[in-house]
DNA sequence: CCCGGCCTAAACCGACCGGTCTACTCGGAT
DNA sequence: ATCCGAGTAGACCGGTCGGTTTAGGCCGGG
């Protein structure tokens, strides 16, 4: 039963990132998420202190499994690094056409919705983001170290260009509801800045 | 009287981009802005059909008022063309700054939460997204022909790249509360991926 | 066998949501 | 002098919001 229960915690979060990730937050309900989940009110405020507790918790549940995601892809040591990020960038255009186009990235999603107004989200979304440059910028030194990248080349900086324009481009996306954006991205990314061997 | 009355439907528009861009749109009750613009719930629903149809004139309002301050930055024949680019990334800056980085751009805001979900947005920040990036292209493509820009530019695709990392650095740029994001997209921009004469 | 705590279950709360409605003010045309 | 419509004023509506409370089912340990 124990267990069942850890279950009902985490299925709460899974459905809540789904929601939010496609309705936004203010505009997910409490009850919307436990209808969605199958599960009473009660449980809710006996997992989770206040919507906003809720929200944290599922920031931190989104970014340990985008951890897997970017070991699987950006320490595969079978491909070159830049290639790494490139299959990055091609799973998230996937991902972006399974959900229409109208999902976006949750980290974003909170980011644009809760950054000015909330502190507690806004430090939260900072070290997720944080991490994620952090990681790029990791594949990018890889490759500069391998002759694939000017010795010039500054892998942070490089690094946070990529989510900046990454994440403007799932943006553009949700508006066009099209790949267009985030490919015509991910091939001038490629082509005009990190084109420098 | 007439003007008088005018006013307050202007007045509604002009306090309602500003609680939007602020708080968001789902998190921006009729009755704030009301509030904020000392008018009664009456003359709201006068001068607006529902707050979607308000919403899509607040777009409306903001663009025709983002089409004059594009007109002088991006048409000052005084200044070379690629300086036009910077004056107003610059100027974005400062506006960002203003407003402590917790604002953010209005449209991008409304695209992250409702493209997703409402048609008639979707359709209209589509519009209103395109319309910049002709400009942007504008100025990139009299770049190109004066032989500041490689003449194998593509100067659509660049104001796209333009756009989207732009609206990415202003995410960014809520989340650390600096303009280090906006700066370092600009630097980067310009060195990386305009630089090629 | 029964106790006590984990967890479910849902009725319930005041506040607030978007939206409706009616009463009213007031300036200009007749 | 009167009337008419533009626009103001705000009470009011059903529904939903985030959050609280009370009751009880389930299950392991004594």
């Amino acid at each position: 039963a124990r267990v069942g229960r850890a279950d009902t915690r985490s299925q709460l979060l899974q459905v809540g990132a789904e929601l939010i990730s496609t309705q936004g937050y203010n505009n997910t309900g409490i009850k919307a998420i436990l209808d969605a989940a199958g599960v009473p009110k009660g449980s809710f405020y006996y997992y989770f202190a206040s919507k906003e507790d809720f929200g944290l918790a599922v920031i931190e549940h989104f970014d340990a499994h985008y951890q897997d995601k970017l070991d699987r892809i950006l320490d595969d040591d079978a491909v070159a690094p830049l290639e790494r990020l490139r299959n990055f960038l091609e799973a998230g255009i996937t991902e972006m056409g399974a959900g229409d186009f109208a999902r976006g990235c949750l980290m974003g999603n909170l980011a644009q919705e809760l950054a000015g107004q909330n502190a507690a989200f806004r430090e939260r979304l900072q070290e997720v983001f944080s991490g994620w440059t952090a990681r790029f910028a990791e594949c990018l030194a890889t490759a500069r170290r391998r002759g694939d990248l000017a010795p010039d080349s500054e892998p942070e900086q490089l690094a946070e260009f990529l989510l900046v324009g990454w994440e403007g481009a799932v943006l553009r996306a949700k508006v066009t509801r099209d790949p267009q954006p985030m490919q015509a991205f991910r091939d001038t990314f490629f082509e005009r800045v990190l084109a420098r061997a």
